[in-house]
DNA sequence: TAGTGGTCTAGACCACACG
DNA sequence: GTGTGGTCTAGACCACTAC
């Protein structure tokens, strides 16, 4: 049988795996149209028997999909084709004004605090906001961005223990910048960069994805005045719904 | 067993998968130091009687810590803690010095050229470059950046026609900004955009990553003069090699 | 109740690395 | 040859969705 799905498959039988051979078929098939973004592709059993292999590899090949972000799996339901554009932000404001380009992209944007807490800083805390050793403590923030119903992304804020303790509740319900824009704080440079990670375990629970699905992390340190580093973070977004775009002039 | 092998993990049986809580436990155990960068895992077979499972279950919780860059795996050999740290390109530069940046991040930066041939340009390059459409032909270059004998990147540009014929042989076998500097045309603007993608089939294979690990896409057009689109393309590179970085002032 | 995807098992065979 | 990871099978049971 398997060497029938191989004759099938036009492969000289050795080169690609068979979860391979069948997860590029099936993209090929996507990508020519015959499912369309939302449409929801035959059962396992069914493609199991279309192209004459287990169960297991079936899996396997939906699996390879899934990581290239071109399905989704819903228990009971079905394996359905993903689409969606992206959101972009602009990087030449210091901090993302996400609320802002959530609303100008047609997504209502929202945020959920998972904690808001006075902890001693980290050496690299420390380091970003120049703080001095004696006032080494600042308040940790975590927030869950959703677009509309879905998770996007999880910021990672930290400040300074005076601005904390007066902006507490503000930061604890709104998107940062916008609060302290509103409170009178303009930020006026930063330094920031830009990675990719695979989300662990715990950053896929937050996210709604599968463990090590792309995210992109942005790192930034906020200066206030003359360079006086104010606030300092991370901002882990959905590769899969966000994107970063700039203007450079030399 | 099983029952045995969840009591053992300290599980109260029903949250996480047993493939999970295996995977956290020895992502745990290498944070701990337990594994050093660069050490060997017991086998799959020695894992599988140390948590009591199936062979199966433990490939399966070696495929998370592969999925979140913690391990590599090599066939034959074993399983081996990953570690390595990111080489940083600065995105002030509109084309990314790479060669430079890496000399000074003590890599040998090498091209491997995969394609250059002249092609109908997309409608999207039409607009990127500002083509009239009689003259939509242009050169079309693939090539893989090595740090040594790693592949990081993939580099896709996209020349006017009478600038790739005129520096065809350079292009292909060095640094596309270099070989541009060089040869008097200096870049001064661009258009950029950063994203991240999961890494398709084709792409893991020439990258010698898994399928479905993190890439940054740079997307970029880049300007001579008075903000003349002179080349544009994309490179994407191995997130767990490269990273961006800027600074703003407002 | 029927159908779906999620987990896990036990076992087979293969390809590659190393001594 | 021995040990390793890579592929694939056949089958069991579970959890969830829908009717």
């Amino acid at each position: 049988m398997a060497s029938l799905s191989m004759v099938s498959l036009g492969q000289n039988a050795d080169k690609p795996p068979l979860h391979i051979a069948i997860s590029e078929k099936l993209k090929a098939q996507i990508e020519a149209g015959r499912y369309e973004p939302g449409a929801r592709l035959p059962s396992e059993f069914d493609l199991g028997e279309t192209f004459g292999v287990s169960r297991t590899t079936i899996r396997r090949a939906i699996a390879n999909l899934t990581q290239q972000g071109l399905v989704t799996t819903q228990r009971g339901k079905g394996i359905f084709v993903s689409g969606r554009q992206k959101i972009s932000f602009s990087m030449s404001n210091p901090l993302m004004q996400f609320d802002v380009a959530l609303r100008e992209q047609g997504h209502m944007g929202r945020v959920q605090s998972l904690r808001f807490q006075l902890v001693d800083a980290s050496p690299e805390v420390v380091r970003k906001l120049a703080l001095s050793s004696q006032s080494a403590q600042v308040y940790w923030q975590e927030k869950i961005i959703y677009a509309g119903d879905c998770p996007v992304a999880l910021e990672i804020d930290y400040f300074p223990q005076q601005l904390g303790e007066t902006l507490a509740q503000p930061l604890q319900q709104g998107f940062t910048y916008s609060t302290l824009s509103m409170n009178g704080i303009q930020l006026n440079g930063a330094k920031v960069s830009l990675e990719g990670v695979p989300a662990t375990y715990e950053l896929s629970e937050y996210l709604a994805v599968p463990l090590g699905m792309p995210l992109l992390v942005f790192n930034y340190v906020a200066y206030c005045g003359d360079r006086r580093p104010t606030i300092c973070g991370q901002t882990l977004s959905r590769s899969d719904w966000t994107c970063y775009t700039s203007e450079f002039e030399l």
